[in-house]
RNA sequence: CGGGGCGUGGCGCAGCCUGGUAGCGCGCGGCCUUUGGGUGGCCGAGGUCCCCGGUUCGAAUCCGGGCGCCCCGACCA
């Protein structure tokens, strides 16, 4: 898509490749996959690989932005681990069996037996074999935004369960237990407050089955929700489990992969020490599935959480002519200045198509241009109000309501 | 992998049982109409009916095989 923060500039509806549809695709049984396709972010190639188009793509952009700055924060820095690896490696680690069919793995031209990983523990682990070598480097937290690869058994659900989909991921080395556990915590915390940036009500359920990434204690990080594929006990009081989708997991892999793997450093009394090891996994197409699926539930359409949304305003022209996008522009211009993002609806067609797309567009703000121009109306998606303002202060108006009640 | 279902213009579907060379809605192009909630009308473009083989004078339709996709279950961000 056209960055409008490129730009420094509004978007133009009619100029943006957002194919949307009428109706829900045959086999759709999601919220959130019915909103992903009928609102032109995604199509679907073949099983479990979906083509993610420009305005989709952007709200991905958007998420992994605020994870990096999450991760930024607390001074992790980011790195790049190769999909395509050598499958020793995972014979190595002794991961191969337990990860098994899960795997796409072929032989190379050489014969070699090659996968895409999916999962990046062990070229983690490795790295810190081989390059940390003092315990005073310590603690080392590094973290990619990468494509994973797994050959489900079932991909489903849309976006939910894929075989190519996009984790952040964060390896921390530690000295001992002590500063592990404060890694935990640490990054532990980067994903409440991702969620919490997203709006997105998500709880962490403590696991005892780490599966096959291994280590001793886990979390899930699980969103309240009737497409959810996990059951989580609630809060106290209630006894029926409730369904969620699992964001993110944490683990605390202890000293596992490094003694496996020889990742040690002399401690400062001189005696060789194994890394301890945390892992941190967090789904970026999944989360913005959940966030449909929270929006749906929750008020029953979707609005993009400021953090990601691509435009905060959508500024409709109503005068098939576009007798006022001069007008419009200048509006647009205005609310960009005050930190909001604009797309101008400019296409020639008619007040019905463009009120039903501006909800597929999940932008929070309407101000329409029509017949009482100068005056436009300007709506609230989330909270239902709309009134009327004068062109001239429609736009400090705009910013005015978002800063006193942002979302 | 076990159990269900589906494959027909870009999308949603009908036709298949009772073989006779394809139809509807949406979308798309043009014109008129309308002009703040997918307006109404006219004209038009667009299809190897998933693939291969078989039966038949003739197959979207019947038979066999294959491929693809969806849903439920066991596993996973």
């Amino acid at each position: 898509m056209t960055s409008p923060d490129a730009l420094a500039g509004v978007a133009f509806r009619s100029r943006l490749f957002i194919p949307t549809l009428k109706e829900t695709p045959a086999g759709v049984q999601l919220p959130s996959h019915d909103f992903m396709l009928r609102s032109g972010m995604v199509r679907q190639l073949g099983s479990g690989a979906y083509t993610k188009l420009p305005y989709g793509f952007e709200i991905a952009r958007r998420l992994e932005r605020v994870v990096s700055e999450e991760m930024w924060r607390r001074g992790a820095e980011q790195l790049h681990f190769p999909a395509v690896q050598p499958v020793s490696i995972w014979k190595e680690a002794e991961r191969y069996e337990s990860y098994g069919d899960d795997m796409f793995s072929f032989p190379d031209r050489h014969g070699r037996e090659t996968c895409f990983a999916p999962t990046h523990e062990i070229a983690a682990a490795l790295l810190g074999a081989g390059d940390i070598r003092r315990y005073d480097q310590l603690p080392v937290r590094v973290y990619q935004i990468q494509i994973k690869y797994r050959d489900e058994v079932r991909p489903r659900g849309g976006v939910l369960r894929t075989r190519e989909f996009t984790m952040h991921d964060l390896y921390s080395f530690d000295i001992d237990e002590t500063t592990c556990l404060e890694s935990y915590r640490l990054f532990f915390e980067s994903y409440v407050d991702v969620f919490r940036r997203v709006r997105l009500p998500v709880v962490p359920v403590a696991t005892s089955d780490t599966g096959a990434i291994g280590g001793s204690v886990s979390h899930e990080f699980l969103s309240p929700a009737a497409a959810g594929e996990a059951e989580f006990p609630p809060d106290s009081g209630v006894s029926e489990d409730v369904r969620g989708l699992e964001l993110a997991h944490t683990f605390q892999l202890g000293t596992q992969y490094s003694e496996k793997l020889g990742g040690a450093v002399n401690s400062p009394d001189g005696k060789p020490t194994p890394l301890w090891m945390c892992s941190f996994g967090l789904g970026i197409e999944r989360t913005i599935a959940a966030v449909i699926e929270h929006g749906v539930e929750e008020r029953e359409h979707v609005i993009w959480p400021f953090e990601i949304a691509p435009y905060h305003v959508n500024i409709l022209e109503m005068d098939s002519e576009g007798a006022n996008l001069g007008a419009s522009a200048a509006l647009g211009a205005q609310c960009m200045e005050g930190g909001l993002r604009v797309v101008i609806d400019d296409r020639p067609v008619r007040a019905g198509g463009k009120f039903v797309e501006s909800e597929l567009l999940g932008v929070r703000w309407e101000a329409i241009v029509g017949k009482k121009f100068p005056q436009l109306e300007i709506r609230d998606r989330l909270t239902g109000e709309n009134f009327d303002v004068h062109l001239d202060f429609a736009a400090s108006e705009l910013k005015r309501l978002h800063d006193k009640h942002p979302f």
